[in-house]
RNA sequence: GCACCCUUAGCUUAAUGGAUAGAGUACACGACUCCGACUCGUGCGAUGGGGGUUCGAUUCCCCCAGGGUGCACCA
């Protein structure tokens, strides 16, 4: 269905265009001063500028063409030249009856017949998740979420770190561990080997093959054995990466965030030599101190940028490589109309060489969109980087333990909830705080991760709009037990506060909208928060289950309720559930 | 050295070039204690500094200061 914005703006738009205007000037937004409208117009004084006459003449001419209007309760034009709007409430309320009897109510399908490749995680093969994984894990969730509620097909990869000279590294660590006897093809069960005996070696190996060149020498030839695809080393090679993938799915599992597929830089491996000989061949890539690179200069760079290293003077691949080629195999796969990487804002130049270099090696199709969406560094409440007390990096689990530990000493156990449900209560309350207080801000600023504020029941958090929504339930199934069930249809509009609860809900369409275009999940965290702030006034101010008149209180319900579902609607795009009850 | 990003109340943050810069938190009063520890209301308080473009700038341009980050074979 049509966004409520530009229903309302349709009437204003033609006046403009009957007066000879461009009819864009005639579109409306959300008043910034709710004490005098609920919408504006601020096309008059835009149009004064190109049309070179007073503001005010052109809103009094648009005025008179827009004579009576059904939409609009009051139009009126004030000072320099706004037009302020009310809306009629017979509309208002007819447009969200139809948005509480649409798919996703009402958002548009803007991406239908668009395929997305988001690429967000990045995590080492036989490496713990830390803190560092989980930026990225959480937006891009988010995002996956919010394009396919959009009408997108969404491809969430996870693009495993699973073919550097860390494997090498860790494949040497075990063999000295435990010496290879048997058969190589059941290794890792052979010899017990868990995930944590894999994620204690690497940095044993890491740090010994810094000291020890023996050590390293070997590690070097492992890699070199395993990117060669030698039986014995790709076989074991695999199986560290099966167990790998077991324990990262359990863990993302417990953040709720999901992959669509599991690919790793292994598999971009074999696009490599046709990809370079493209580009060598086509006059792209030459020779430069012993290395293979790319010019990606442009004339209207305000900055150096540097060539792009796409093989090292020893041969081997690197990360552009692995890049590069990883395009290939998603063009090969999916043609996907959009790549977006959610990935450390630090890495904004390597990406830009990347994108120049696939573009001028017209190694993907020219209307693939490459978007670069790098986050912020996320730090401690001092200000500076995230860190455990001694430094060190936090592991991820350890991270949500200290979470779901606060969130459990904040949340009383209720006398009628089991314990089953109270734990994972507590933990949805957890996960809420963890991904509300990320996506709350914007994706690209630095942010401060506060775990005492995150998990507050007051305030712009994720357990403040969970515990609302848990009072609405509370609410519904008093008045079920009083009065029955209710048809969840709304009614009417009696008030102020229940209209602005309604304006609000109208709404939801653009907002989603302009989150998904924009990639900012932080604008639904401000819608929802909004929402709620309204729906606790109304409910503070109004007391639903003693209203005597019929209407009324099942009014009053019906809009609670449809509030409720847009709540949890958008609670699941930002990636975690809600609570029944709590 | 070169370049990029950031700077908004004590703190955490928001605002397609539009009206009186919007919230939260903290603090101070007050309301409700009725549905749920909550919630609601009032007050307090901010665009780093200096220029420019514009009828109008937190937003665009230039200079300065402070903080962060990146600059050829690590990802």
């Amino acid at each position: 269905m049509d966004k409520f914005s530009d229903m309302i703006s349709r009437p204003l738009c033609e006046a403009f265009r009957a007066c000879g205007y461009d009819p864009s000037y005639g579109v409306v937004s959300r008043s910034s001063r709710p004490d005098l409208c609920e919408f504006q117009c601020n096309g008059a004084m835009s149009a004064a500028k190109a049309y070179k006459k007073a503001p005010f003449v052109i809103a009094d001419e648009v005025m008179e063409k827009l004579g009576e209007c059904d939409i609009y309760k009051k139009a009126q034009v004030v000072k320099p030249g706004f037009i302020n709007i009310d809306i009629n409430e017979e509309f208002l309320l007819e447009y969200v009856l139809e948005m509480h009897e649409s798919r996703n109510f009402g958002a548009e399908d803007t991406g239908e017949g668009e395929t997305v490749v988001i690429d967000y995680g990045g995590p080492n093969v036989a490496k713990p998740l830390h803190v560092g994984h989980l930026r990225p894990a959480i937006i891009g969730e988010c995002l996956k979420r919010l394009k396919r509620a959009c009408g997108y097909n969404v491809i969430g990869d996870v693009h495993l770190g699973d073919w550097g000279l860390q494997m090498g590294l860790v494949i040497e660590g075990l063999f000295e561990k435990y010496p290879l006897t048997g058969n190589y093809e059941n290794y890792i069960a052979d010899n017990g080997i868990t995930i944590s005996d894999l994620e204690k070696i690497y940095p044993e190996a890491s740090a010994r093959s810094k000291t020890d060149e023996g050590f390293s020498e070997r590690a070097h030839k492992a890699t070199f054995a395993l990117q060669s695809y030698d039986a014995k080393y790709y076989s074991v090679w695999k199986q560290i990466v099966d167990i790998s993938i077991a324990d990262l799915k359990e863990n993302y599992k417990k953040l709720e965030v999901d992959f669509d597929i599991w690919k790793g830089e292994s598999d971009a491996q074999p696009y490599i030599p046709d990809m370079i000989e493209k580009l060598v061949s086509g006059g792209i890539a030459y020779k430069s101190e012993n290395a293979l690179v790319v010019d990606v200069k442009q004339d209207d760079d305000k900055i150096e940028i540097p060539p792009c290293i796409i093989l090292k003077s020893d041969g081997a691949s690197l990360y552009t490589t692995t890049d590069l080629a990883t395009l290939i195999d998603r063009e090969k796969n999916y043609s996907p109309d959009e790549v977006i990487y959610v990935v450390d804002n630090r890495q904004e130049l390597h990406f830009k060489q990347v994108f120049r270099c696939a573009r001028k090696g017209a190694l993907i199709p020219d209307k693939t969109e490459l978007v670069f969406l790098g986050f912020g560094t996320m730090n401690g409440p001092d200000g500076k980087p995230f860190k455990t007390r001694d430094g060190g990096v936090m592991r991820l689990e350890d991270l949500l333990g200290q979470i779901t530990d606060k969130v459990r000493s904040r949340m009383l156990k209720a006398e009628d909830i089991s314990y089953e449900e109270y734990d994972a209560n507590v933990h949805h309350v957890a996960l809420s705080a963890l991904k509300y207080g990320d996506l709350s801000n914007q994706i690209s600023n630095n942010y401060i991760f506060d775990v005492d504020k995150f998990c507050e029941f007051e305030g712009n958090t994720g357990p403040y709009i969970l515990y609302t929504i848990a009072r609405i339930n509370s609410v519904c199934a008093k008045y079920n037990e009083k009065f029955g069930k209710l048809d969840s249809k709304i009614f009417g509009i009696y008030g102020e506060t229940d209209k602005k609860i309604y304006l609000t809900l109208a709404n939801f369409g653009e907002m989603l909208g302009n989150a998904c275009e924009n990639n900012a999940p932080h604008r639904i965290c401000q819608y929802i928060y909004q929402l709620c702030n309204e729906l606790n006034r109304f409910y503070h101010e109004i007391k639903i289950l003693s209203e005597e008149d019929d209407n009324k209180r099942s009014s009053y319900i019906g809009l609670i309720t449809f509030a409720r579902d847009i709540l949890a609607f958008c609670t699941g795009i930002l990636g975690f559930s809600v609570p029944t009850r709590m």
